[in-house]
DNA sequence: CGTAGTTTTGATGTCAGTCAAAATGTGTGG
DNA sequence: CCACACATTTTGACTGACATCAAAACTACG
């Protein structure tokens, strides 16, 4: 999904207020925007770092789609999340200064790459700046939670359910349609991500496409009635995958 | 479980390299024992806060133990993750500001209370410790992935060892015994936590007592044979839930 | 148009859930 | 110290949702 030109930096950025310049001053932002550099550019099924690399920097989503995953040693993958336009890859490293999972493109796209010793330099001469990373690392614990609630104890049909939902909301966040959209991700990485087998994935969309209540076409997505699909997902948690929203 | 006189300020306190002071000089950890207000005590069942709450402070354990869950509108609960002492509880109000989950003492227990709007001027004055606060949260989010990976595609029998395992390890870490210790929670906590029933997880614990690997009597648990443990997670991740591991 | 990759559909098997009851543990008052 | 009630844990029999195995249909790309 392309939204914004990649060479656009921060104070031009339509991201701008979903990302790490939420809430700075003007001069502030352009601080910031001192300290990101090599915009860089890959392509489908290429990794932007792997498990076990040392971190430098940390990634922020300028277009495109991302998926993270961990590889045990047989070579069985989880999927840990995908990331959309506006946020931040790589929060796990801050522990050790290295990735704990890899992430890799799911088309083509660019990330910032904003370097972590001059975030952090900027962390402590910019207060606003420290507070939004402590926003973005609050949302993305949370993210992290929903996932845990989804996992826990929910049938095929609500992962399902709940994980249209999930892209709805932030397609809808980033201004894009939160009724039709593509699926930038395969069977496989949908699969993989809800616990469940692409057999199992395949089947629960075909059963919400015969109820009339999402048109499925391969990797294309509308959904035609947003409230039964919420309706699936209702016996939830406060609100499904709720980290998504806008920071506000 | 009792670790350190619940009165022993910050400079004192024995968990002190588990938690927010880790790396700071004498001086600089004297200047955050300053803030850490009002060690609260709890008993079992209380709540030390609950979901939708406004957050105030971050709160670090100081003795006893504590379950973390998230409630949807039916009441059926899924939980979040244990802490133990020198763990930090609350992170996931950095978003918003509120708390989005509730959590519970399993024992009789301390915590520190550390206002967050002090906490946050803190970490501009010392860099050290807002590296910290970046360690501890990046901690916190690769635990979760290991959560995330944990209910993904684990069998129960799976999940059941890298329970006991992880527990062995963060006992082990606080100095305590990593092969022998009692369970703070209920049956009940540790199913809801692993997405499992509570008759699931009593089979499988009788069936690794039955197997020698490990010696239950309801609270009590003794590992037998940690390798043989291990070897039922084997086809996991680079480690079983890793985070647990103390910084360094 | 042909090959390889992805997705869908169908038939069968199994692990964990559900229902039910017994066993064990915990606490309270006499 | 014992008796009783209540909560927690264990054990057993049965069921069902999702996994597995297998093959067909569809898509994409040279």
């Amino acid at each position: 999904m392309e939204f914004a030109p990649a060479r656009a930096s921060c104070p031009d950025c339509r991201l701008a207020d979903l990302c790490l310049p939420y809430g700075l001053h003007a001069n502030e932002v352009k601080q910031l925007a001192r300290i990101v550099k090599n915009k860089r550019l890959l392509k489908t099924d290429e990794y932007l770092y792997v498990q076990g690399d040392e971190c430098q920097s940390l990634y922020a989503v300028k277009s495109g789609s991302f998926r993270s995953f961990i590889a045990n040693s047989d070579g069985a993958e989880q999927t840990i999340g995908f990331y959309l336009p506006g946020e931040l890859m790589g929060l796990d490293s801050l522990q050790y200064g290295r990735f704990t999972c890899s992430t890799v493109a799911l088309e083509t796209g660019a990330v910032c790459d904003v370097p972590l010793s001059r975030l952090n330099e900027l962390c402590t001469e910019i207060p606003g700046l420290q507070i939004q990373m402590m926003r973005i690392l609050g949302k993305e614990i949370v993210a992290d939670h929903d996932k845990i609630v989804l996992l826990g104890h929910r049938t095929a049909k609500e992962r399902t359910a709940t994980f249209l939902l999930m892209l709805s909301r932030r397609y809808g966040a980033l201004g894009f349609s939160n009724t039709a959209f593509n699926l930038s991700m395969r069977r496989q990485d949908i699969a993989n991500f809800l616990g469940l087998t692409i057999e199992t994935v395949s089947r629960q969309l075909a059963e919400l496409n015969k109820q009339g209540i999402i048109t499925v076409k391969q990797r294309g997505v509308q959904i035609n009635d947003l409230d039964l699909l919420r309706a699936i997902v209702e016996h939830c948690p406060t609100q499904p995958l709720c980290a998504e929203q806008p920071l506000s």
